[in-house]
DNA sequence: AATGAATGAGTATTCATTCAT
DNA sequence: TATGAATGAATACTCATTCAT
């Protein structure tokens, strides 16, 4: 770093601080929750585990909601921006190449923080901006939808909204209960059954 | 003091009295989680549903926990005994002809007081006795499996567990989702490529 | 969850205000036991008495019987410091005037808010932290059984831990029982016969 | 809760089977009290260690107090009538004979069932009818006062009525409390020891 | 902005007592 | 008379949220 005389104002030290706050408070609500549950949450005691009065917490989440909210989107944000960077390579690729692909990344976007992902899913209501985890889904069946359709000459299906309905309910579903059996995410096997899942639904030869 | 909740409930009835008083509970309880939500659901709240005073609640019922255990025990029932006494007959059946029946069996489990179900899937805490909807899961899992080994030979599948979970996760989900929007519950081509999912990925021909 | 109830205040009071606040609770605690008795002691009521809410109450005691353990002690606390501040002097006393101090000390301590004493005494469940009033009596066992023991050439008595036993035991209980029906606490009667019983069991002069 | 409640039994077991009830009740309610407390003692529970229905034991009790009460007044009869049989005796002897065997008396009486003692005198609300432990100790002010002027010729006191007081005080206390720590109650030493506070403080030779 | 004391509506649960059978 | 199902007022305690400092 140069060491050049100052002229501007200190970097807004109340908006780094404000940043750090709110970065605090929501890692202590992941914690809180991995640890309690869902059900042992208290304003409280997320306050206490970050270091923080619970007046402050008020300042920057007006309720526990917000607060659950905006960890679900942390959480799911940190999920799909897995997909978004790596998209466009996997249209690019053959298809039997891009199944394995985004199973992998699916797999990959579950072993993110799986704890969390597990009280998330099991426990927190899916009241107002909880059901942020079904949109998801919603989202995941468009994109999919939209895969399909492009390549549906090299594809033996009739219809790519029902497909990808199909497909994303599967793939979801069992990455998600691998997630929560430890034994069964390593196994390479459930990898090379998923794929075989799909590409024979697809009716693509195996690359 | 007990370390451990107990979710059991805490007496039979004995006379038709109670019983009646039990029935009137358990039905009262479905209805303020269906209208209201796990959070909303009281002790208080469902002994007036009940018409019951809330210490009869708790004559049967040690606690709120146990309260919806049963309750969910009762709707896990139901949903299961529609497998049990059709079993037999699919298993007799071709392949094609198997598969399609227990898919249709699941959607039709599924369609047992589905607002029901997704209360109970979406919102009730997976603690203690809650996680019976889970055990269900794992009961599948291991029937499908002994269904693919024992027609392993017909079948193009190399590990009938990781098949099982496959499948088992896969039309769980498909089944599950499609619940919870109606439009699709009622489209048949959700069933046809559901089957087709399933047919292709054990090699089965079309039937 | 705690095997064992904690019986100790929760927080510490850093600011003035809540400095205020126990006190207040504190006071209202015991005037709600003398005018309502241990049963009719109500955490609710307490509060209200107090002019506090009731969230206020659980912020400084964990529950109940932390509140009335409290005053306990306070109370304990009054009747002892009574004692240490003047035993020193006592100890240097000819013993005739020694015993006839130690029993107005005696009286006097149980004169610190007679009701009060009374309620805590008969009524209070003497379960954790409410076996404290016992606990002072074996003190008192073993203080007098010191004095005893150190002036024992100048005393009739062969055996001083049975003799202080015998004396605690004694002298308390008049003095008790004596606060109980004030006519009698008055009487100047009941101390000079007091005296006498442990002069002459002594066998000490009449100074 | 009613102002004032009746603590009288409700009617008069007239039957044998009657009376088998109420007994079984009466050591239902000793059992529950010694082995839970006061504050575990619940009218159902005493019902079903009777084996007994509670609506049987609301034809032999009016409430709860009254079945409390009955336990005391049969408790304090029991203690009581130690004494009776043998005050004529008693008040035969030489003096020093008479003071031993009414303290002998005081250890056997409170040896009687001392757990259910311990949680009746310690644990039990003095309210109404509880009340009667107190009523013990004041007829017992009377009887020693009336004894001691009977003998006042030999004695060295002026005041029977406050030296009866005294004593039957201090008596009490010395069993009682040895009764609660029984290592002290087996203590020859005990017994000789009140004997001389006795003996000396009323001036009678040892005899 | 931060603190933490204060609030109080809300909830699970108990238990003495009643009453229909 | 006996039974035990039913009652419901009462109570301890929590926790999201507010607000004075």
């Amino acid at each position: 770093m140069q060491r050049q005389v100052r002229t501007t104002p200190r970097k807004r030290p109340r908006q780094e601080r404000s940043r750090a706050t709110v970065d605090a408070l929501l890692e202590a609500t992941a914690r809180v929750l991995v640890k309690r549950g869902f059900d042992g949450l208290t304003t409280n005691l997320v306050a206490e585990a970050a270091g923080v009065s619970i007046g402050s917490l008020y300042q920057y989440f007006p309720n526990k909601a917000a607060l659950v909210g905006a960890l679900i989107e942390n959480h799911v944000d940190n999920m799909t921006s897995l997909f978004v960077s790596e998209l466009a390579r996997v249209a690019q690729l053959p298809m039997a190449q891009a199944i394995r692909c985004v199973i992998e990344l699916m797999i990959r976007a579950h072993g993110v923080d799986p704890e969390l992902h597990r009280v998330l899913t099991d426990q927190v209501p899916r009241f107002g901006r909880m059901a942020k985890l079904r949109e998801v889904d919603a989202m995941f069946d468009h994109m999919v939808a939209g895969l399909l359709a492009a390549r549906k000459a090299e594809l033996a299906i009739d219809h790519p909204e029902v497909a990808a309905f199909v497909l994303v309910s599967a793939i979801e579903a069992i990455t998600h209960r691998a997630a929560l059996s430890p034994s069964l995410l390593g196994d390479p096997r459930l990898v090379d059954e998923t794929c075989a899942l799909v590409r024979r639904y697809l009716g693509v030869a195996d690359g």
